[in-house]
RNA sequence: GGAGGAAUGGUCGAGUGGUUAAAGGCAGCAGGCUGUAAACCUGCCGACGGUGUCGUCUACGUAGGUUCGAAUCCUACUUCCUCCA
């Protein structure tokens, strides 16, 4: 099976171009393929993995792989699908999440190269971008584009700072082509639209034939997986730990479990198949697995998966996170629960702590507290006493010394 | 250039002077049942607060104004829509 049917199998593509011609340079291997991405974040997320993925797997099979970030094109803000203008960032914040971001890439794949497009966008002349550039564009193509289909329908405002997206996404297509012989670009499904102009561009400028591919989005129990809101599972431990990200995957809907083993690993369709038939549970943990040990490394899958088996198979509290109470919180021997929850960061706030002690979520000790304004006292940490939430996450708490 | 209409919380969408922090849907969070799943049932869902069914603040495009009181009325501005030129 050649790759890009073996990448179909797996059901990695959502939309591609010119598929003959694109397969057999890949078999070739005369595919330099770029992979871009805003840099709107400190960290990437779980949304930007199967892109990743896709580039790795390129990378591996033998083409050369670039690493786009979009420091110029993130001072725009790409309006694709959005229905709203993006908030602006200053260009410090997207240098600093370029300068975060860029160790989270180097854990994932290996031999890629790093491109920055602030260096040929940032210096452009106005006058002569639009003249070399902008009269290759046809505005009435444009504004039929998907990508701003939806602000267009709805009358939301699209100003022109970010119409002229897809022609800058397109330019940076054909300065990779141009500088790095790049000529496959990839892409979450929402980047369609940028990614065609930007092959019909350099098809004007230069002659040459590039390819796009596009990705499928990730779903969750059907339904888009939202990264938004409370929703956000970041690679970057610090903002997600590796043992949340494990549990994140442990606990996918059963519905997900093939498709995710599906993409995310090389385990065969049959093995996979039969797996999710018969022990779902122990598919969950394998996604997991995979994707927590490309993310983070063996050692800690290992360290989070232990815990997690420990803590919800065996019951073992033993193997809770530990929080060390400081002495200075105490008033009169005494800690509020409500200030308790926000110090050992199970809530926001006091009213988020109040809020959820009403919804009858928090346990200390196993038991549900029902009061708002339940006070521990010094002596119950006698021995450690082990504060919940929910019943999947719990923290030991014991006292400073 | 002229006439009219619209802008509501993460999102969609009610609400046209006061019991409105603002109906309802979706999303989200939590509880029950389970398998750390789904479906279903229930609760929460602007923020903050030493804890009351109470207080403070913020909020209905932006800025002012009228009024004891405004998401609701007036003025200007911004954006979008429709019609006329």
């Amino acid at each position: 099976m050649n790759l890009l049917n073996w990448l179909e199998s797996r059901k990695l593509i959502y939309q591609k171009t010119n598929e003959s011609n694109l397969s057999d340079q890949l078999e070739k291997k005369q595919i330099c393929a770029y992979l871009g991405a805003d840099l709107t974040a400190s960290s990437l997320h779980i949304g930007h993995l199967l892109p990743l993925r896709i580039l790795k797997i390129l990378s591996e099979h033998g083409c050369k792989s670039i690493f786009l970030f979009g420091r110029g094109t993130t001072m725009i803000g790409d309006p694709s699908l959005r229905t709203k203008e993006r908030p602006m960032l200053s260009q410090e914040e997207i240098y600093q999440n370029m300068n975060n971001i860029k160790p989270q890439v180097d854990k994932l794949i290996k031999n890629v190269i790093y491109e920055d497009n602030a260096n040929w966008l940032l210096n452009t002349n106005l006058i002569d971008f639009l003249r070399e550039v902008g009269s290759k564009f046809s505005v009435n193509q444009m504004v039929n584009l998907e990508t701003f289909k939806n602000r267009i329908e709805n009358n939301n405002p699209l100003s022109f700072l970010e119409f002229s997206y897809p022609i800058l996404q397109s330019y940076d297509f054909y300065h990779l082509n141009k500088n790095h012989g790049c000529n496959l670009q990839i892409g979450g499904s929402d980047q369609w639209g940028n990614i065609i102009n930007g092959v019909h561009f350099i098809k004007k400028m230069t002659s040459k034939e590039t390819y796009g591919i596009t990705l499928p989005l990730l779903l969750k129990g059907g339904k888009k997986m939202g990264k938004s809101v409370g929703g956000a599972i970041w690679l970057d431990e610090k903002q997600t730990s590796v043992f949340d990200f494990w549990q994140f995957w442990r606990n996918l809907p059963d519905s997900d479990v093939e498709d995710y083993l599906l993409k995310f690993t090389d385990i065969p369709h049959e093995e996979i198949k039969d797996m999710v038939k018969n022990s779902i549970n122990d598919a969950k943990k394998k996604i997991a697995d995979y994707l927590t040990s490309w993310v983070h490394g063996e050692e800690k899958t290992k360290n989070a998966k232990e815990k997690s088996i420990s803590i919800f198979e065996n019951k073992n509290m033993n193997s809770l996170d530990e929080f060390k109470l400081d002495d200075k919180q105490f008033s009169n021997s005494e800690i509020k629960l409500t200030k308790l929850l926000v110090e050992i960061g199970l809530s926001d706030s006091a009213s988020d702590a109040k809020r959820k002690i009403k919804n009858n979520s928090i346990t200390v000790n196993s038991e549900l507290i029902e009061k708002q304004d339940a006070v521990i006292s010094k002596n119950d940490f006698d021995s450690e006493i082990i504060v919940g939430h929910g019943k999947k996450k719990k923290i030991k708490v014991v006292l400073a010394k």
